[in-house]
RNA sequence: GCGGAUAUGGCGGAACUGGCAGACGCGCUAGAUUCAGGUUCUAGUGAAGAUUCCUUCAUGCAGGUUCGAUUCCUGUUAUCCGCACCA
């Protein structure tokens, strides 16, 4: 019969929340841990075990670092401002708040059920005024610095939704959220300058322990290039087209020139331009695709001729044409580009539609065929003419476009500045006053919170506006600075506003003067190991770190960087191998395992089912085998002698699984430390008994991962005080060598027996044994051997002839 | 197209810096317990051939380096993830 685990579960949660040993000191004396975990969004559905994955990881980190005599702060919080629940409400009428503290309420019952060791006096609820108070706050800092800044802009509109969507979150042309189509829409748009921020975000990722993965993401998502902004006058304008590029080398290729639609150039002087209307033509059919329609049905290029105008190569002199096409994109580099249809495929291809000249001024591809992007010798370029490298080409003919000032060095990056605002209810609102006199003025920081008005009417306005707009008291106020009548901004920050510093307040959750005081930052900072998604490293964890880096330039944190070590779990699959979702009807609900065998046998089962970093496909028969796991663990309580050291014939085992666990846990791999239990467990019931100080040891080495039944079985055979406070377990390196050591002998590299020798023999005294081995010897017999190897302890090889 | 990763039994996965491939678990087979089902226990379990020793073949595919390769190198195929006309 198996133990009963819900009795025992409850009860060890019911003592550790009551001797509050999760709790974390805020004492500067004590070494320190901060472990943190992917704060959940609190939906309706419930936990999902992807939640019980993710926090399991560090969970296991917490508590053996609890026992290594480590201040571990190990925090958990809610993310709960968005659409999810503000859809809900409009569908319900529900309000949100009511909605969030249900599901608040339904995850926190979730959570402790799971046994998790969070310190439950520091939860954080971003839509609690408290909290928001401070979003606000560090929005308004930015403001004050200049990173704020509004813009009318086409954007990415959602119909369904009625909310500008940034370009992250509107991927593929479909809606993050409600995956409908996106339409391009003008708008006025906040933004975040995070693009001033994008060296930094570069530098910092270079002393921080990330995986490597995670990194290359995050260098990738910033996209830094280098090359060269050049400038090529066109007459009729009597204006000067820029362009960026990263090849300038190429400069005597160009053959034309092609702009973005939108190239606000076009308008200023479309009485120079012959055949503007066909232009407008052409805009208004490229405004009907969406970004998503622009770059898939790129394989047919289309353009216009701009007539009447012609631009100038700065290098060569020559007059070529200049062209508009939704190849070339408004919002990367200058919205035009400079074409070398020898050496670059997009503009290739575009040139033999439009029956251009190809120059070639690389040798080494076949330019009748395609255009050729790799290196070789210049020619038909002038100056760079024999030029072998492609570097000296372009540092070359960066100083002659500057000498001639014709163009300059240039860095350009993929990421884009962050649009910050939705037009949405349920989300903090920005805090700015448009004052007819003043502008744009920012709510004074001693009126902070600006609290969201209760309402009764979630739905947006029809043209896209918040349902904010609607609150006539809480639109019409006074502007702060000259008194007179004003109107508040209706826009709510996105849902990524609330996650971008959640992990300082953390350190100081409760404090009201500041969003958390230096002294404790000082201590708690950075987050020493940051786990979650990998859908999360680039998005939310850029937009954090350049909160971060930001509130460090101002004085308000004490260090440059907020993670110092990030790792990433992988997903967990259906048991049908696929993603899991509610339409494919192939969800787990953790509860219900929980309900059938315990939460120690899901924690177990989940961190033993593959490797960590990986997605695995759920398996409920791999539950029953934790289950069975557990249940012969508690049967150990009827095998318990009166010895107090480890019997003779194990310990060389338990020191062994005493430093692969505790090496394991570091390092993710939860699959292996479990396995190394099971085969322990296994030996001994082999052994038929186990002593006291076996099972002590067994014990601690289990608790991380399952917490409920070893505490129990700790208090009922009374090894004395609470386990999850109790020293973690030490080896002995002397102890893990074992006295003989079984060497493989092989044959030409081929395995042909096995020899045991006393561990301090040395390597003749090896040799001679294998020679003495019955088998090798007969493989031996009449043969010459070539040569003998010898692995120190790993293995013997006979080469022979 | 670019970038990152992965590929090992029927399944999930082990294998340290190049040194006994398949730990651990699931599943399966046989037996014991049981009225039966479930549970539990014992033994076996990569494939093929020999069934008393064993032998050969096996880590996506094709080569290479080496006494020796799942591990290193070259090429190739497939899958997954991220970005995608980035100038």
């Amino acid at each position: 019969m198996g133990y009963d685990f819900k009795t025992i579960e409850k009860k060890w949660q019911d003592r550790w929340e009551a001797a509050g040993v999760f709790h974390a000191q805020d004492d500067p004396g004590k070494k320190k841990f901060y472990a943190l975990v992917e704060f959940p969004y609190p939906s309706g559905a419930g936990m999902h075990v992807g939640h019980i994955k993710a926090y399991s990881g560090l969970e296991v980190v917490a508590r053996k670092r609890r026992m290594e005599g480590y201040n571990v702060l190990f925090p958990i919080g809610f993310d709960a401002f968005g659409l999810p629940t503000e859809n809900y409400a409009i569908k319900t009428g529900i309000h949100p708040r009511k909605v969030t503290d249900d599901n608040i309420a339904r995850f926190t019952d979730q959570l402790k059920r799971a046994g998790f060791s969070f310190d439950w006096t520091r939860v954080i609820d971003t839509t609690r005024e408290e909290y928001y108070k401070w979003t606000q706050w560090i929005f308004l800092k930015m403001f004050e610095h200049g990173l704020v800044f509004r813009d009318k802009t086409q954007v990415n509109y959602c119909p369904s939704c009625k909310v500008v969507l940034s370009n992250e979150d509107s991927q593929g042309g479909k809606c993050d959220i409600c995956h409908s189509d996106i339409v391009q829409k003008s708008k006025d748009v906040w933004y975040l300058r995070i693009t001033a921020y994008a060296d930094k975000l570069l530098q910092g990722l270079e002393h921080v322990d990330y995986l490597p993965n995670i990194k290359q993401q995050q260098i990738n998502w910033i996209g830094r290039s280098t090359g060269a902004f050049v400038n090529f006058e066109i007459p009729a304008f009597g204006e000067k087209l820029r362009v960026y590029t990263t090849r300038p080398d190429t400069l005597f290729g160009v053959t034309f020139m092609v702009m973005a639609p939108e190239h606000d150039m076009l308008d200023r002087h479309k009485d120079s331009i012959t055949n503007f209307d066909q232009i407008q033509a052409y805009r208004a059919e490229c405004a009907k695709k969406t970004e998503f329609e622009r770059t898939q049905l790129a394989k047919d290029k289309t353009g216009v001729k701009v007539e009447g105008v012609y631009a100038v190569n700065p290098v060569s002199g020559k007059k070529i044409p200049v062209y508009i096409s939704d190849y070339v994109m408004m919002g990367y580099g200058t919205g035009a580009i400079m074409a070398v249809p020898a050496h670059d495929q997009r503009d290739y291809e575009f040139a033999k539609k439009f029956g251009i000249d190809i120059v070639e001024v690389i040798k080494g591809g076949d330019i009748a065929k395609e255009a050729y992007a790799g290196e070789g010798p210049m020619v038909n370029s002038g100056f760079l003419d024999g030029c072998g490298s492609k570097s000296e080409a372009i540092e070359k003919m960066i100083s002659y476009l500057t000498e001639k000032g014709a163009g300059e060095k240039g860095v350009q990056y993929k990421m884009k500045d962050w649009a910050f605002n939705r037009q949405r209810y349920w989300g903090e609102p920005i805090p700015i006053i448009h004052c007819p006199h003043c502008g744009m003025v920012p709510v004074p920081y001693e009126q902070l919170p600006l609290k969201l008005p209760q309402v009764k009417d979630f739905q947006p306005g029809e043209d896209g506006e918040s349902p904010l707009a609607k609150v006539a008291e809480f639109v019409n106020c006074t502007c702060p600075r000259c008194g007179g009548a004003a109107k508040r901004e209706t826009d709510t920050m996105p849902q990524w506003a609330g996650s971008s510093w959640y992990f300082l307040r953390y350190a100081d959750p409760h404090n009201d003067k500041e969003f958390a005081s230096m002294d404790k930052l000082r201590y708690w900072n950075p987050v020493d190991w940051y786990n979650g998604g990998m859908e999360h490293v680039t998005r939310h964890m850029i937009y954090s770190r350049f909160w971060h880096r930001f509130l460090y330039d101002i004085g308000c944190v004490p260090n440059e960087e907020p993670y110092a070590k990030r790792t990433a779990q992988g997903l967990i699959l259906g048991p049908d191998g696929d993603k899991m979702s509610k339409t494919k009807g192939n969800v787990v609900d953790p509860n219900e395992v929980v309900d059938a065998c315990g939460a120690d046998v899901l924690r177990t089962y989940i961190l033993f089912m593959g490797d960590y970093e990986k997605a695995a496909p759920w398996s409920e028969k791999g539950v029953n085998g934790c289950k069975r796991f557990l249940n012969r663990v508690w049967q150990l309580n009827d095998m318990l002698t009166d010895a107090d050291e480890y019997s003779p014939e194990l310990e060389s085992k338990m020191h062994k699984a005493v430093k692969k666990v505790s090496e394991d846990y570091e390092t993710l791999k939860y699959n292996t430390a479990i396995a190394t239990l099971m085969a322990l467990l296994n030996d001994i019931y082999d052994k038929g008994s186990v002593t006291r100080a076996e099972l002590r040891t067994f014990l601690t080495l289990l608790n991380p991962v399952a917490p409920h039944i070893t505490e129990e079985m700790w208090e009922m055979n009374g090894f004395g005080g609470m386990l999850a406070v109790s020293p973690w377990c030490t080896y002995d390196e002397d102890k893990i060598k074992d006295s003989t050591l079984s060497i493989p002998v092989q044959i030409c590299g081929k395995l042909r027996s096995v020899i045991s020798v006393d561990a301090d023999a040395d390597k003749q005294q090896v040799i001679d044994t294998a020679k003495a081995d019955s088998k090798i010897a007969s493989m031996l017999n009449g043969k010459t051997i070539v040569k003998e190897i010898y692995v120190p302890g790993k293995m013997v090889n006979f080469v022979i002839k």
